[in-house]
DNA sequence: TTGAAAGCGATACCAT
DNA sequence: ATGGTATCGCTTTCAA
């Protein structure tokens, strides 16, 4: 392994000359910095991440995370594994400000970015997709701080990194699976949070292309619950009491799931064939019933893993990710394999 | 963060004395060594990883990776997952040396291990189950070298940890599946490597405990194919010869995968329900012509991954790992989320 | 513009 | 048994 020192002593300079050279710090004549550059790519130099991280002590960098989300529980299990690397990471000397609001306000994220502004070295942010949370992005990192959207991407923000799911894949998947298991004539009704949630919309497009041209399959309603069970209940209740030929439930967010599938087992005279987003302890509750046949996982915890990963790469060893977008496998979980 | 320095400096000793006290290298007077201990516990001392990284430089740690698994086209994925951390872990200073062989030889893989005794101070192995390799292990670990065992475990060997997936759930996902996408009837023919291979045969108990109780399903033969193309490809239209009522081929390993649906493509008046384990490329390309309709997924890169790390983390970081296991989940592919 | 030196946290080694 | 010192690779700071 080649080590600064050794290019130093090759190259007849000192190590802070090298160091200001890889580090474009400036203050290094021209020559000499050709010189430098060319034994690094020569002798094939990479930093010891280590040694970075060891000097990176003295800066103490600052990570925050920005949830919109408490309450929903699928964030849950992201929240974990956020916080198990969020330890890890305190090790290394980097630490994490916690900021989980509840509720979309935009107004709310917004200020609290302003707020972080100052304070932080980057954001781990579940954006709201809204261009005035966009402009504030902006804002972060012009001002030099990363930023990593989770889980929900947004628009019109400039260099940013992503992490979570192929939301139109998983609607695809879904499709997939119902015309793999499901009844040879489906009257399909449709529960999901929002149509104004861009992976909601998403996963409605993909299941909508999955089952196209199978004329035994019709749709036929959607219902938005935003995602709270109370809701989900009753506007599933209304809908299946107006459709009495529904026989197949799909559930396109998890915030619902478990009101939906109390609406249908009140239909008692009737079986519906149920599948759902994410393995949320409610649905594995059902699934181990049999009320639920199938759930579409999303990776959670390695969602949260890679974010809090890149970040820290970043910040502490300085290494800028190799992607844009980390796009988590979209998985099909029955009881057994949950 | 609480540092060897700072806790020499408050119980009035040396940072050798501590280290030689937190390390238990010994050589320290007991009344010393309870007050570092206490004062370690008392500040909530944890090790900086990035000082260990750095000093692991001077010991110059070397991993070994035995695999008697070339050619089998499973471990490309899982191989070369390890590649990529152990290039990742170079930067760190440790070492990896790579030992692939062909074929499940008892005296190469002792031979082996033999050889690397004095070399290393990690062995990531994929064990034959055979007793001397076992004892060669346990050789190992009493040298004080840390032993991880990958995607098959090896019983009789002591202290060491496993990477791998859980056969016995793997054999009933396989059976749920078919329970869900399946015929009413079913007229099962099973392939898998050898009986011999602990791992086939726990996921043929898996598979006959999910479809125990159904009468309307039976397993016509189990052949083995020694994870063999052309065996598989032969000793599979033998059978479809044999019993025209089967309508249903179960692929319990891999290597054969690709050999038994030529065959199954080869009955061209037949259409068969055809499960697998494995997405190497060939049942990829089957699965999107629509041959085969699910594949059982191990995680190949994740078990790799994993066990690099595991070495990484005890020999650089002093890390010893929370459990004894990593099991990865069976996962359910089909066409749309492969 | 450059070099020399100190320091980040942990460890190995040599004296004592 | 214990302390002191040098070292791992990199960054920062101060002096020239």
């Amino acid at each position: 392994m080649v080590t600064i020192k050794q290019i130093a002593d090759l190259c007849g300079v000192s190590r802070g000359t090298v160091d200001r050279v890889l580090n474009n710090r400036g203050n290094v004549k021209a020559e000499k910095r050709e010189l430098v550059l060319q034994m690094a790519k020569k002798l094939k130099y990479k930093p010891n991440p280590a040694g970075k991280a060891l000097a990176a002590r003295k800066i103490n960098p600052v990570a925050a995370v920005v949830l919109p989300s408490a309450g929903i529980v699928f964030f849950d299990d992201l929240i974990r594994a956020m916080e198990n690397a969020a330890k890890k990471y305190e090790d290394y000397g980097m630490h994490t400000q916690w900021h989980i609001m509840k509720g979309y306000d935009v107004d709310e994220q917004c200020r609290i970015l302003e707020e972080l502004r100052p304070q932080v070295n980057a954001v781990i942010i579940n954006p709201i997709n809204d261009s005035r949370v966009a402009e504030k992005l902006n804002d972060l990192i012009r001002d030099g701080i990363f930023v990593v959207t989770i889980n929900n991407d947004i628009e019109q923000v400039h260099q940013h990194y992503y992490v979570g799911s192929d939301y139109v894949n998983g609607g695809r998947t879904m499709g997939a699976l119902l015309k793999m298991t499901g009844p040879s004539e489906a009257h399909i009704g449709i529960i999901l949070g929002s149509l104004k949630m861009l992976g909601h919309l998403h996963r409605l497009q993909g299941f909508k292309q999955a089952i196209a041209g199978i004329p035994s399959y019709s749709i036929v309603q959607v219902i938005e619950d935003n995602d709270d069970n109370i809701a989900a209940f009753s506007k599933t209740r209304d809908m299946l009491a107006a459709h009495p030929e529904i026989n197949v439930l799909i559930n396109l967010s998890s915030g619902g799931s478990y009101g939906s599938c109390r609406a249908a087992l009140d239909a008692a005279d009737r079986t519906f064939l149920i599948l759902v987003f994410d393995t949320i302890p409610t649905t594995r509750n059902l699934m181990k019933k049999g009320v639920i046949q199938a759930a579409v996982y999303q990776h959670p915890r390695q969602q949260g893993q890679k974010a809090m990963l890149l970040v820290f790469d970043y910040l502490v060893n300085g290494i800028i990710p190799d992607r844009e977008q980390y796009i988590m496998n979209n998985e099909i979980r029955i009881r057994e394999n949950i």
